[in-house]
DNA sequence: GCCGTTTTCGGCCCGACTGTTTTCAGTCG
């Protein structure tokens, strides 16, 4: 679909705007942008219908978006921003990724300091000339320091959310392949890390050399660092590393144990092996003085041999699943056919892109017997946050749709707010079948204030959950400052749940809390927080961390039926 | 650059937070 190809350029375009200190303008391309990615319809489908005319039909799309998005479908390219480009410096639109930096103040770097790039601000910042700067200085100059290291850190390590659906794009190419018998995902992404280096994938085949040719000739290869028989590695487009592997089917099995790691696990479980007179490698697992092979097709094989219960792939980390699992006390991990719905998703009225309707068929169609619709409340300016009498028109809409074997709760999340205090009255809250209380303002708080706010908001009764309880936005704002033991014991003693939040930049609650939190009596929900219909499936994001976080169907609240909730 | 009238120009979400400038500009969501 060109959809998003456009949409991104059309981004590209508005920060280059922007830079300029064009008014108004990047805000046009930023919502024919996002409309471009809500549109359901290819708009090379569109635009061969009506021409320019049928383009013009979608909504932030005008005369001239309309006429760009006709040169991207017939040439590929759109004029403007090749020249927007043309007029910077190579880099330079990198500055403005760095957290805190906008495009004044790029402009002003360049201006002062001639600073065209990342790497000559860092090298401005080690001569300490930021700071000189009339206008800025020392708290910005290490402000900006720390932004450059985050987004180094972003670089080296990718969201599972980006990462993973390109690996399955490699992986379903590849399986596409007659020369090809199987293919799989390993490394962290396959133990559904919450970042991810680089892209490790297995195949199995007899003939290595057709695999790794085709392999190093996909589009999406930019360079390749290395290409033998049975592995090849090579930089992406998208500057990640992938290494591919080729093995007999016969030893797929072993491989995947060894390459999924991680490193810890495989230390601890090959010295288990040696214990026992074997030995296990990429290659098998092995009598250690006759070398003959015991076990090599699959991992399940290979763990029921060396006297181990299987571990799931996001439990291999070395935090205690080995021990558990000699004694045969794993946990079985919720999974994501479990769930029965999702109890944090946006509307129209608030925030989102998608109607009410909308959002519930895309519910429907992905087999959830209930959704919460929780737009932000009245504070939350930016979002359209909802007032009482907004609440008042969304409930007559939900009570108009009436769907069999389906239920659209009503909910909010509420703001709170600096304070502490809730962003609605208590005699509103209860209206509400489901509350989720959380934080969008105050992030630089000390620890014990923000501490206390959640714990106020956990600590009334008709609150039922806290969202994105830590606020990390994952490589671009740390989490604040919390004494989570504190809350997850608030949480247990007034059955206040906390959410994971699926989205991939968010997981919030992480795998560590997770588990912390479970340990402790608190249940979970998994929540997406989708503002469009797509984004219902990052549900797997959110699943994938309660899976690392050792969590079962049981500590799940949103496995439950509506009718067992009891809402 | 889009949209919707007041029908061809003027408005476009706006408040919090930060740092530094002392009365505000830049960034973020």
């Amino acid at each position: 679909m060109k959809n998003f190809d456009i949409a991104k350029i059309f981004y590209e375009i508005a920060d280059l705007l922007d830079i300029k200190g064009v008014q108004w303008e990047p805000r046009a391309y930023r919502k024919g942008a996002q409309s471009l990615e809500n549109l359901s319809e290819d708009v090379s489908d569109i635009y061969e219908k009506g021409s320019i005319k049928a383009l013009m039909e979608i909504p932030g799309i005008g005369k001239a978006l309309a006429e760009k998005i006709e040169s991207y479908i017939k040439t590929g390219k759109i004029k403007k921003l090749e020249e927007l480009k043309a007029s910077f410096p190579k880099h330079f639109d990198e500055l403005l990724e760095i957290p805190g930096m906008g495009p004044k103040k790029a402009l002003l770097l360049n201006k002062e300091l001639n600073i065209k790039s990342v790497k000559d601000l860092e090298k401005a910042i080690a001569q300490h000339k930021i700071a000189k700067i009339k206008t800025l200085g020392e708290k910005t100059e290490q402000n900006i320091l720390q932004g450059i290291e985050l987004l180094k850190k972003g670089q080296e390590r990718r969201l599972i959310g980006f990462a993973l659906p390109i690996a399955e794009q490699i992986r379903d190419a590849l399986l596409d392949k007659p020369f090809v018998e199987k293919a799989v995902i390993a490394g962290s992404l396959r133990r559904r890390k919450e970042t991810i280096k680089d892209i490790d994938i297995l195949v199995a085949s007899s003939e290595p050399k057709k695999v790794m040719d085709f392999f190093s000739s996909m589009k999406i290869i930019k360079r390749i660092i290395a290409k033998g028989d049975t592995k090849t590695s090579v930089i992406l487009d998208n500057n990640m590393q992938s290494d591919l592997r080729v093995i007999p089917e016969s030893q797929l099995g072993s491989a995947l144990q060894y390459f999924t790691g991680s490193k810890e696990h495989g230390v601890k479980l090959r010295k288990i092996v040696v214990q026992k007179g074997m030995k296990l490698s990429e290659y098998g697992l092995f009598d250690r003085k006759t070398n003959t092979l015991l076990a090599s097709k699959t991992e399940e094989e290979i763990y029921k041999k060396i006297g181990l219960q299987y571990p799931e792939p996001e439990l291999r980390e070395d935090n205690g699943e080995i021990e558990a699992a000699l004694k045969n006390k794993l946990p079985r991990l919720v999974e994501l056919s479990d769930i029965k719905g999702d109890m944090h998703v946006h509307s129209d009225y608030s925030d989102g892109g998608n109607t009410i309707k909308e959002m519930a068929e895309a519910a429907i169609k992905k087999g959830y017997e209930y959704i919460v619709l929780s737009d932000h409340s009245q504070s939350l300016k930016i979002a359209h946050g909802l007032t009482a009498q907004d609440l008042k028109r969304q409930w007559k809409d939900i009570d108009k749709l009436n769907y069999k074997n389906f239920k659209i709760l009503k909910g909010t999340e509420v703001d709170i707010l600096s304070d502490g205090d809730l962003d609605y009255e208590d005699s509103l809250l209860k209206q509400f079948d489901f509350v989720t209380a959380s934080i969008h303002s105050g992030f630089k708080q000390t620890k014990e204030k923000i501490t206390s706010r959640i714990l106020s908001a956990i600590e009334n009764e008709h609150v039922d959950c806290i969202g994105h309880l830590t606020g990390r936005l994952i490589n671009k704002r740390p989490p604040y400052d919390l004494d989570t033991s504190k809350i997850f014991k608030a949480a247990a003693d007034t059955n206040t749940f906390l959410e994971i939040n699926s989205h991939p930049v968010r997981l919030d609650l992480k795998d560590t809390h997770v588990r912390e939190a479970i340990s402790k009596g608190v249940k979970i929900v998994i929540n997406t927080d989708a503002h469009i219909i797509d984004e219902l499936d990052y549900m797997r994001y959110g699943v994938f961390t309660a899976r690392r976080g050792w969590a079962e169907k049981k500590d799940i609240v949103n496995t439950m039926s509506w009718k067992e909730l009891r809402l």
